[in-house]
DNA sequence: GCATTCTGCAA
DNA sequence: TATTGCAGAATGC
């Protein structure tokens, strides 16, 4: 038996850590079930056996890197009866040995890659991103105990295996770290001894298989199967594609955009520093705190919630009609910001075997439903400003590629006609005008085109307001008008929709009955201070409950369509990849003769992956790059296929 | 180093 | 009585 472990040569580090290793290292836990380590090809044959008969198994992978593109196989585990639980090593310590990967790889991609084999785990996306670096298709996933635990409670931000485990099994999990006796920065799975390291992979799949069945029974007994089966489950697949895909960077443009920011900064900063001091620093608060009240004297509005006053972007755009002082700091701060967020920190996202970035699409993390982004968060790149728009630019499609962007048209509003089913409001919808005027036009009683600028600026601005539950006070900071005005036009636009008024009431009338609220799609979200006595916590909450209708409901829908579109990719063999999703919006990649012919497809499933009471409506854009896209009228005149 | 606060970007 | 996120810089322990 060959020894696959390639551990580098011993530094003087290395060798201490090993001396280290063998003083503290403690016995192998005892574990309350059976584990089988495979080491020689007989135990390997006798796994085979026993696993290919195997309707399911639960099934985990260690690695040696937290990010599933950069990392290392070091074995798999799997488990499928509570007596015993399987580990395969294909990395170990030096001195050790076990089957090297070429061996085993084909044998155990047969099982991994068959469909009617189903796999549950612990966050599978990652495993099936690891695997598919190997060239293994893995098939079959059924159940996903993180994304059940996050269905079940989805307020919660945390659904670790030990959380798990300790909370339903009443089960504590083993740690690597203190077996060997190490911090968990300083660990690194080579050092870990085989049979301590068996016992722990072994034991996440165990624990995974005894979860498994408890958790179903509570997602059932919630009403959320259908969800969980036909919507996150097959989701998992979509988004570890979408992970492993990642999105172009042109790098060189990337650093031209950096330096243009940093000359940029630089001279602001000179400019600031003449008026203050030369070691003054913009981006601390305290110190601009200090300089702006205390030496020149500006009047304190905001506070922060410390009650410190406030030197965010609102106060210092106020402060500039007064001092040129403010104006140059906000300009620097939104440089600094845009630079140091999104442009100098490019390059170290990328990876160089792909050139692009592989950002992680997380399902397990917002109260609402909605996905999130992280490693960068691709879900808040500028859009809005001039240099956002840059920044956008900055992501392009592969040479022969463009990239489209399909954007849903006021999805939330939309529901919200949905939902509350108002005639106007949903007449609105009908009419297939710019939603804003309409509106605008309706609360005010005049023909469409009599709607003014500011007439539609204050309907887009109480449109949103509306999903998130702002009052009086808000409306009038936002749209520059008094408190008295900005009530008027709410009880304006709630006696032209009365119903969107009574649906706010439902939601909450039945939020208070069951303590949670359900999205389209059966979705909860519990709400626990809903009940509490009239106050804040309660007004919180009343305003919780309807936008997670709202927004739950819609990210719903766009994970409906991504699967419903993955699905078109496949049938169809369209050589169609989902890159990013926006939360309203999706970024292709198709080769470029392949646009004209994917577009009307892409359209037109999005627009009936949930059909609503009023039109859904997507807008398609393509184009080399995110920030320089054009509308696609070929789509726009194909709405019906 | 780690946690907290403030700030600001997106939908 | 404005929702949901992620992340960088400064700051204090």
């Amino acid at each position: 038996m060959t020894n696959n472990c390639l551990l580098p040569d011993k530094s003087g580090y290395t060798q201490a850590l090993l001396l280290e290793r063998e003083s503290f290292f403690p016995e192998v836990p005892k574990m309350p079930f059976t584990v089988r380590c495979v080491r020689t090809t007989n135990e390997f044959d006798e796994f085979m056996e026993l696993a290919w008969y195997c309707p399911w198994f639960s099934f985990d992978t260690e690695t040696t890197n937290i990010n599933p593109r950069r990392a290392e196989l070091v074995g798999m585990s799997f488990c499928w009866c509570p007596e015993e639980a399987w580990y395969i090593p294909v990395q170990c310590p030096q001195g050790d040995s076990c089957l090297p990967l070429g061996l085993v790889k084909p044998y155990l991609r047969k099982i991994i890659e068959r469909e009617d084999i189903k796999k549950i785990g612990q966050n599978l996306k990652y495993d099936k991103i690891i695997l598919k670096n190997y060239g293994i298709n893995f098939n079959g996933i059924a159940f996903d105990t993180l994304i059940a635990s996050y269905l079940l409670d989805a307020g919660s931000r945390r659904h670790n295996l030990d959380l798990l485990a300790k909370k339903y099994l009443n089960y504590n999990t083993i740690h690597l770290s203190e077996l060997i006796g190490k911090g968990k920065h300083q660990l690194s799975t080579k050092d870990v001894p085989l049979e301590c390291m068996a016992a722990y992979a072994a034991e996440d799949a165990w624990v995974v298989a005894k979860l498994a069945p408890l958790l179903y029974a509570e997602a059932e007994r919630q009403g959320l199967l259908p969800l969980l089966e036909h919507v996150e489950i097959p989701l998992i697949s979509v988004l570890a594609d979408m992970e492993y895909n990642g999105i172009k960077v042109d790098l060189e443009k990337a650093n031209a955009l950096q330096r243009e920011f940093e000359h940029r900064m630089a001279a602001v900063l000179d400019n600031v520093r003449l008026q203050t001091n030369d070691r003054f620093n913009p981006n601390s608060s305290a110190q601009l705190r200090a300089e702006l009240y205390d030496n020149l004297g500006l009047p304190q509005s905001k506070t922060t919630p410390r009650g410190e006053a406030s030197t965010d972007k609102s106060v210092l755009v106020e402060l500039a009609k007064q001092h040129e002082l403010p104006k140059n700091v906000a300009e620097y701060r939104e440089l600094t910001k845009l630079n140091g967020t999104y442009v100098s920190s490019l390059p170290d996202k990328v990876f160089f075997e792909t050139g692009r970035i592989h950002a992680s699409f997380n399902q397990a993390v917002t109260a609402t439903g909605r996905l999130s982004s992280s490693d960068p968060n691709l879900q808040n790149i500028p859009a809005r400003t001039e240099d956002g728009k840059k920044i956008r630019k900055l992501f392009v499609a592969e040479k022969d590629h463009v990239l489209i962007s399909a954007d849903y048209s006021q999805i939330e509003l939309r529901i919200l006609a949905h939902y509350s089913a108002d005639p106007r409001l949903q007449e609105a919808f009908h009419s297939g005008e710019d939603i804003h005027a309409a509106v605008a036009a309706q609360v005010a009683g005049v023909p469409l085109d009599q709607v003014t600028d500011s007439m539609r600026k204050a309907a887009k601005t109480i449109n949103f307001g509306i999903i998130y539950g702002q009052g009086a006070k808000k409306l009038a900071t936002s749209l520059g008008i008094s408190k008295e005005q900005a009530k008027q036009f709410i009880s304006e636009y709630f006696k032209t929709y009365p119903r969107v008024k009574s649906f706010k009431q439902s939601v909450i009338n039945g939020c208070r009955r069951n303590g949670y609220v359900t999205t389209i799609l059966s979705r909860r979200r519990y709400i626990p201070n809903i009940n509490e006595p009239d106050g804040p916590d309660r007004w919180e909450a009343e305003r919780i409950s309807v936008n997670t209708v709202v927004q739950g409901s819609a990210a719903d829908l766009l994970k409906l369509a991504m699967l419903e579109l993955d699905k078109l990719f496949q049938q169809k063999l369209l050589t169609a990849k989902m890159l990013v999703q926006v939360h309203d919006e999706l970024i292709l990649e198709v080769p470029s003769d392949l646009v004209n012919h994917v577009i009307p497809f892409i359209k037109a499933t999005m627009e009936s992956a949930v059909p609503l009471s009023v039109p859904v409506v997507v807008d398609i854009e393509y184009g080399q790059s995110w920030g320089d896209m054009k509308i696609c009228e070929q789509a726009a005149n194909n709405r019906s296929l």
